[in-house]
DNA sequence: CTGAAAGCGCTAACAG
DNA sequence: CTGTTAGCGCTTTCAG
């Protein structure tokens, strides 16, 4: 098909000047006489030349391009990677981290290499990709709270960002959001609808950001002369919201509001409240978290505690752009504030 | 943070061997003595070395790293690029592809890199990626029917394989469904329950996907005494379900079956029947397309044609992997079957 | 079966 | 401001 790629050396000679010149003007060092500039960007032009990547990364030691790892902390036997890459996609939390994150690296000409760990084989991969100089440093989204994923990188002094704090404290940067302030949020929608016979379908007790959720809520109830606050736990599914809202229908009949962990099983929660002749808000209020799509696509749309998702995922790749660059050396918090977005369902 | 990562040069020296066989281990080349084998995989362990992914790109010309671009066929002003992603992502669909693709590569040690490219600027930018030999090929899953970038790639005479087959005829290879039978088997679904004043909620027609399923579905109705089938064109989103059925409904106040281009629409046709007091599938019957989890997220619960996404996605990168080797040279259609999946609605 | 040597294409001192 | 010169770390003939 294709003649041999040219290579500097072509672009020198048609030009008619050194290869340094070339690459001068291809990497846009000034001090190169704007008439040569012009010369060389004919020849480039002329000859098609593309730099290798390669041989720039081999000196240049950067490969501008990082690792987005979506890490669980299952064992091999747990469950099959197909089942987890389809659970990652099914919740639209991680199309938000994309997008945020590409957002970021784009514009820099930085790209994301999808990578999930979810079993001992796959971290190793994930290290070993990084210690070969494959990408610059890891993007890391945890789903469980013990991930060993994090702790691993920082050991290897590989540059690495996480999204959320992880459940033990480990050198690394992390973004994350005030999960307490929303938890605070949710409680005081219901309170202000005069709900007093809450209850919640909580995310996975392991991740920390569900329980600190729990926790908020827990406590603006209690503030509020509510003590006690029944809660079922689910997975962050809309399965398992399902699951989790018909055990606390059956032990709890007379609920008037319930917090879900996250919009998909608010979703969850919502459809079994219409199955079983509820009406939402109406009879029960339901408030959602994360403001994912699922939270428009629900019926009724749920008012919900918005997670700024973009932003804090556009906050990490940058973060790590500075620890790759080393602009930035010591691990470094940033907790966005959550918001109340309020629809129908509450 | 780390001393200056150890290279070929030290293993060997560790190890008292040349260069040359510490590299024969490290690559699995037979013709090394198992004893010096030994001592060289020993040296390894001890320096921790890991080969530098550049340097070795340097030479082999691979990079065992494929870009997986999701494309579009805007223009920069149409829509911004968050929208596009979150769009994307939106769509359980593409964690399929994700999911398929992934399960192909990762026992191969290969990686997928994400673009996305729905404006003009960004499929410069996929080109260029590819002709710096940052990647080895790409997968591309384009959202509309004419999106130039599979041309753009073939004419750079690029490895590329396409999920679906392309609006214009183009000289890449691609993986796709047997549209045509899905809407068959949509059509002889409806009419087995007795439908016989049934409409579409079509997916864009500039897709030919879209085209194709309509036409099936249409033919189907035809061979059993419906001539006409009225249809509404949406954009595969839930919201844009809502919108055409609510079209229609004013329009065709007495249907019976709808067949919807993709489970997210139909999902969305489910909610407004529901919300117009019509029962599914009693008074309305309801087939969906894709076999996604919005399917069984939907209630009720959606019968639709399954499209072996994951298989295909496999299948995609497989072929992708075969023209990089240069295994196969010729561009090779691979199209798969779909299959009813009864659930609820239908 | 093993070692020596020649690059792969590029950047970055260092001279001029 | 431009050219010369060393490599970056690895694979791969080619001898031995």
């Amino acid at each position: 098909m294709s003649r041999q790629a040219p290579t500097l050396e072509d672009v020198a000679r048609e030009a008619g000047v050194s290869r340094a010149t070339v690459s001068r003007v291809v990497n846009g060092v000034r001090n190169v006489d704007p008439a040569i500039q012009d010369l060389v960007r004919q020849a480039i032009a002329r000859t098609g030349y593309a730099p290798n990547r390669a041989a720039r990364s081999l000196v240049t030691r950067r490969t501008e391009t990082v690792a987005l790892v979506v890490s669980g902390a299952g064992d091999a036997s747990e469950e099959t990677q197909d089942v987890f890459t389809a659970r990652v996609f099914a919740d639209p939390f991680f199309g938000r981290v994309v997008s945020g994150v590409v957002g970021y690296l784009r514009p820099r000409s930085m790209h994301p290499v999808l990578m999930f760990a979810e079993t001992e084989e796959s971290r190793e991969q994930v290290v070993r990709y990084l210690r070969q100089g494959s990408a610059d440093g890891a993007l890391v989204v945890s789903t469980h709270g013990d991930d060993p994923l994090p702790a691993r990188l920082a050991d290897n002094g590989l540059p690495a960002v996480l999204f959320a704090r992880p459940a033990r404290p480990v050198a690394l940067s992390y973004v994350d959001l005030a999960h307490r302030d929303g938890g605070r949020l949710a409680a005081d929608r219901l309170l202000a609808r005069g709900c007093r016979r809450t209850a919640t379908v909580s995310g996975p007790l392991a991740v920390p950001a569900s329980q600190e959720r729990l926790d908020g809520f827990r406590d603006a109830m209690a503030r509020h002369g509510c003590p006690w606050v029944p809660s079922a736990e689910g997975g962050f599914t809309l399965e398992s919201g399902r699951a989790a809202i018909t055990r606390l229908l059956a032990a709890h009949p007379d609920l008037d509001g319930v917090f879900a962990g996250n919009d998909l099983m608010a979703q969850g929660v919502c459809q079994v409240l219409a199955e079983q002749g509820r009406r939402v808000p109406q009879d029960v209020a339901v408030v959602g978290f994360d403001d994912s799509s699922a939270a428009v696509g629900c019926r009724p749309p749920l008012t919900t505690v918005r997670q700024p998702v973009e932003d804090m995922a556009s906050a990490m790749a940058g973060l790590l752009d500075e620890h790759i660059r080393g602009a930035r050396t010591e691990p470094t918090s940033l907790v966005f504030d959550p918001e109340l977005v309020v629809r129908a369902s509450a």
